[in-house]
DNA sequence: GTCTATACCATGATAGAC
DNA sequence: GTCTATCATGGTATAGAC
């Protein structure tokens, strides 16, 4: 992003531990879930003192939020770099498809749980939303564009299938179908893809 | 079920207090969470103290238990009433269909979340385990006849099916579609059920 | 079996030396 | 900015009187 060429020795030291940090934030967080994952354990994980944590990200609060963030930047990234050319419906598989890899591989879940202490945190945290609603945009034109093009269903609200997508991405059938040890990652890929977009019937 | 015409006073009113432990814990659940609920809330709901619980209730585990398992049972008690010449496809979405039903009115999703104390204590609980399994077979049997009658996709296998469907009925996408109050319970309802069975496309 | 009061512990957060 | 050591809070569970 920022093409500053000079970066002390110094910032770029602490650019990485603070990447290392929210990278053992996000493994445990994927693992654990918010309530469930302590301070200790990130520290512990990153081989600092707990106390060196704080002077990081001021609460575990903020500190779910940056591995959230980073997350969505991501994930916006990815729709940004999608080929504009080709048909909607196939940009959006591939956005789902995407994110199921990227939790495969112990990534986050798309969206906050609901019963979470996370979610109140987020919705307070403006460089959370404005990322959330950015994607939001972009996804919405995306679902618009398949609907006009006919390859999404005339009767479902914009909304409805935007929601619909996320909620997919943190299906815990995936996690159900891994235990069984039955089918490869791709296999489970392509049932909770094949399943969305196609349904049961 | 048991036919025993006479409990004593003690015993019954031993049972319409437990009823109502239950009740509230499964109200608190549905709210917050495992992890968030506290015992204290559960208490002050039911407006006895917290050590009473205790005489109820060995530990938060087994309380938060005897809600899923009595969830669990009215589940079966449904599966079991189904008019069984109804198309097998029609039965399996009336099971959904009732499941986001009870959740609307505030009560449980029915499988519990993956990030929570609450699976491993379940997991251990051989009472739940073995109402699980029979609503499994169940289930299972009913995807089975609805796929030889033609209305469920071949190439899907029934594991597959049954877990789309306990998922579907935890879908945060009721969450997020109900906040927006921008359509009726009904509505929300029809969406889930025709996005997974029909799919988006 | 209900209550009040409390033990006990996990965990988020800080103090203060280096 | 990192550490060790500590505090403060809140929550599960229990003791003991009635």
């Amino acid at each position: 992003m920022s093409t500053e060429p000079k970066l002390s020795f110094k910032q770029q030291q602490l650019i990485v531990r603070e990447n290392a940090i929210v990278d053992a934030t996000n493994s445990l967080l994927a693992k654990k879930g918010f309530d469930l994952m302590t301070m200790d354990e990130v520290a512990a994980d990153v081989g600092i003192a707990k106390a060196s944590l704080y002077k990081h990200f001021p609460s575990k609060e903020a500190l779910a939020a940056a591995a959230m963030i980073r997350l969505l930047e991501n994930t916006l990234a990815f729709v940004r770099g999608l080929a504009p050319d080709q048909p909607a419906i196939d940009q959006l598989k591939g956005v789902l498809q995407w994110a199921l890899e990227v939790r495969m591989k112990g990534g986050l879940p798309t969206l906050p749980a609901e019963n979470t202490g996370l979610r109140e945190a987020l919705l307070n945290n403006t460089r959370y939303i404005t990322r959330l609603m950015d994607l939001n945009e972009l996804m919405g034109e995306l679902i618009e564009k398949a609907r006009a093009q006919g390859a999404i269903r005339a009767d479902l609200p914009t909304e409805v299938v935007l929601f619909t997508i996320y909620a997919r991405s943190c299906d815990p059938t995936l996690d159900y179908l891994r235990t069984n040890e039955q089918y490869s990652d791709e296999q489970v890929i392509d049932f909770l893809l094949s399943t969305c977009f196609g349904g049961l019937q």
